[in-house]
Parts: structure tokens; sequence; C-alpha cells
DNA sequence: CCGGATTTGGGTCGGGCGACCTATGGAGAG
DNA sequence: CTCTCCATAGGTCGCCCGACCCAAATCCGG
């Protein structure tokens, strides 16, 4: 597995506490850690050393930008604001930023810039951010589940919302039960499990649900 | 089911999506709908009717207080802020609202006060705002879910982790193969599933995985 | 101290499930 | 135009799972 870890570092916790969940249910999105100033940050960068760190600017005692300039060796650094202006920017940038988000952008802007920062990308220095972002839109699941047709999807998501009888399936698929064994089969031998259980359990945990 | 519709409006999608996530984790919570500034709660409360609504003050167009005093018969609503001072939470409770929270509590805080404002609570009006809040802390599961026991909470976490084997649960809780059957009937029954699969999904969607 | 709930365990029985093999029609790639 | 992959479907076989019986030990509350 190829997880990205990621740490928040923000003072309002309720979006920290959503962002983690938020962030976690994603299949290719781990968060390893949260801080709420800058300075319970450099306490958590002491102990665990996340692929990519997401700063809020405006924190007490420590600013997000003062403390990521404080940083020796800093992950790649995407700053979360709600005060886009230039000034900000160039001031995210000059302590080393990779990306500068506002708060306002929807979620997938953010897990898309955590994957391009991942991958090595300095969002602040290229022309044109909204295309770079779209490459790293959809998340790069691992190889086994890569390669999960439309169908097998589909009745991933069907297990996933409790519907695990093979006639309950075929019924929702409009498809005889022995394909719905057949594709299970397949399924199985992809996300290497063994029954409808584990599958389900799969489904859920890389988001194939309610799609 | 018994469980709490909720809407959400607030400007910072990131807030937005991530609360989302975070409370459609809870088990006796589902969000019905989000708005990103006052007009769009509007015409979102003209399509579904929440049991709970939540509104942040600073929003472009028309701010949450705004919107509130402009429903007609609106559901018990927590306004969310990022300031919490004397005039802000007058203005609320003169907008109706039935709570006021900080964009700096914690998620649970937030949980509990959806509870206790759907439970009919009037959290601006009572004297003691932290144990009220603690007596909504605990999600109130179904009735069903409430009477499973500790070790069908075990056997339920496992399910969820995606060990659904009845000999891999049986060396995991160290019993006969006999006995994890005999607890997976009872939690059959007491969840109203029918095989492993749908427990598996009954527990993740309960919250009874990784305690 | 007694009764109920919980946890543990046994047996039986039928059916559904997973493993393996084969087959056909269609869509897209080369 | 082939060749591969996908979706569809049938068959068989063996075993595991779920449904329904039962019982003993422990613990806790009334």
């Amino acid at each position: 597995m190829d997880t990205i870890t990621v740490a928040i570092a923000d003072d309002h916790l309720l979006l920290l506490d959503g962002l983690r969940q938020a962030l976690d249910g994603l299949p290719d999105i781990e968060v390893v850690g949260t801080a709420g100033d800058g300075t319970e940050l450099l306490d958590l960068l002491a102990e665990v050393r996340p692929n990519v760190l997401l700063v809020d600017v405006e924190m007490p005692q420590l600013s997000g930008t003062a403390a990521l300039a404080r940083l020796e060796d800093p992950p790649p650094t995407i700053v979360v604001t709600m005060h886009t202006g230039e000034t900000q920017r160039r001031a995210a940038a000059d302590a080393g930023a990779v990306g500068f988000l506002s708060k306002s952008a929807p979620l997938p802007d953010l897990a898309a810039a955590i994957r391009a920062a991942h991958a090595g990308v300095d969002l602040l220095g290229v022309e044109d951010v909204v295309t770079v972002l779209d490459e790293y839109r959809a998340p790069r699941l691992g190889d086994r589940a890569a390669s999960i047709t439309a169908r097998e999807r589909e009745l991933l998501a069907l297990l996933a919302t409790g519907i695990s009888r093979t006639e309950d399936l075929a019924d929702e698929l409009f498809i005889s039960q022995k394909t719905v064994k057949n594709h299970l089969a397949s399924i199985y031998e992809k996300l290497a499990v063994s029954d409808r259980a584990q599958a389900a359990v799969e489904a859920i945990r890389l988001g194939l649900h309610r799609p």
C-alpha cells in the first residue's frame, strides 16, 4: 500500500476533526497526527514524519508560516488559510510551502493538492494550477483495486450497503445469480479476499460505496 | 431508526465537507444537505426539512443569523462561528438559535450539541452548558444495537476489520468455533441481519470498529 | 439467595457459498 | 481483422455457514 501520511495543524478543532475524518475516508490518505497550534505542531513533528503537512496560517502561540519556517527539513507543506491575498501567498512561499489553499476550497481540491505535493509538485511554482490539480483529482488506488471493473464496482457498492445475498445482488443488477458469483470470484482474486464479508469491508475502506 | 438529520451552511467548503464526513461517520447523525451561503441555505430548506440546522455566522451574500431570522418555522439551529463574543452570542439568540459554538470546539461537543438541540434543549437558555452537553456525549444507538453485549461487540469489531472466517474469529477471541457461531447468531438477531457481510457493514456503520 | 443475562460449548441439518472449468457475444485495441 | 478483455451464463463439488435444538458455569441485581 502506498498511502500518503498527513499531519494537520489548525486551531479550529471542528475543521481539524472534520478534515481528519474526511481525509481518512479517502483510500490513499491517512491522517497520522493533528495539532491545535504551532508549538503543538513542532512537538508532533518530533515524533512522526508525515509525507505531507497541512498548516493553518492563523493560529495562537505560533502561526503556521512561522512554525514552518522554523522546521529544519520540513515535509512538503500546504498552507491553508481564510485570507487568500497575494501577501499571504508570498509569505507562505517564503516560509517554504509548496501549496496554498483557501478554506473555501472544496475538499477534492485539497485532496488533489495533497497528492500533488506528495508527488513532488510545487504548486506555487507552476503556471496553470487547475490543470495540474486535475491530474491528481482521482485517488491513486492500489494496483489490486485498480483493475476492478465497472460492473464489479457496482457489485461492491451494493455489498457495502449491506446487500449480500446472491439473489438480492442478482435482482439489483438485473443479471443471473450465476453471473453474480462469477463477478464475486473476480473481486475476491483482485482484492485478495475470500468472502463477501471481507469484500464488503474492503469496499468501504476503499471508498467504493455510494458513488 | 432514529437518526438525526442535519443541514449545514458554511462558506468554508473545507469545513463543510469535513463536517459532512465527520458527522455522517456518527451512527446517529446524517447530513442531508449543505449550503455555501445564506441564500443557498434558504433554497436548501425549501426542499429538505432537517431535524437540526448548523449555520456559520460569517457568510457571503447572506449571513447565517440573517438567514435564520428570515425563516418562518426554522428547525432547532446551532450557530457556529469563529468569533465568540457576547455580542455575537446575543445576535444568535435573537435570531432564534438554540445553540452557539466556536469553530475551535472539538467535534464531540458539536455532536452533543446537535443531539441536545434535537432533543429540544435550548443550550442558550441553560445555566451549566457543560453538564448538559455531557448528557448527550454518547451517541444514542438504536434500540436493537443497544443490547449488543461486550463480547458481541468484540466479535463485530473483528468482523469490521475483515476477519470473517469462523476459525480466525475463534482464534482471535480464544474461544471455540461453536461459540463464535452462537455469538454471531445473537448478533444477527439483534442487528436484524442474516450473515457476516451484513453484520460487518452494520458494525462499520454503527462505529463499533477500532475501539 | 435466587433468577436472569452472559459466555461458553455441543449436535444436527439443509442450503448457500466459494473454487474450478467451460462457453458465447460484444467492445475495444492492435 | 484478429485478439484480448469484459459481461453474461451454465454446471459440479465439497465444505462452511446459518437456523434450531440443547446445557453448564459465572456473574450480577433484587
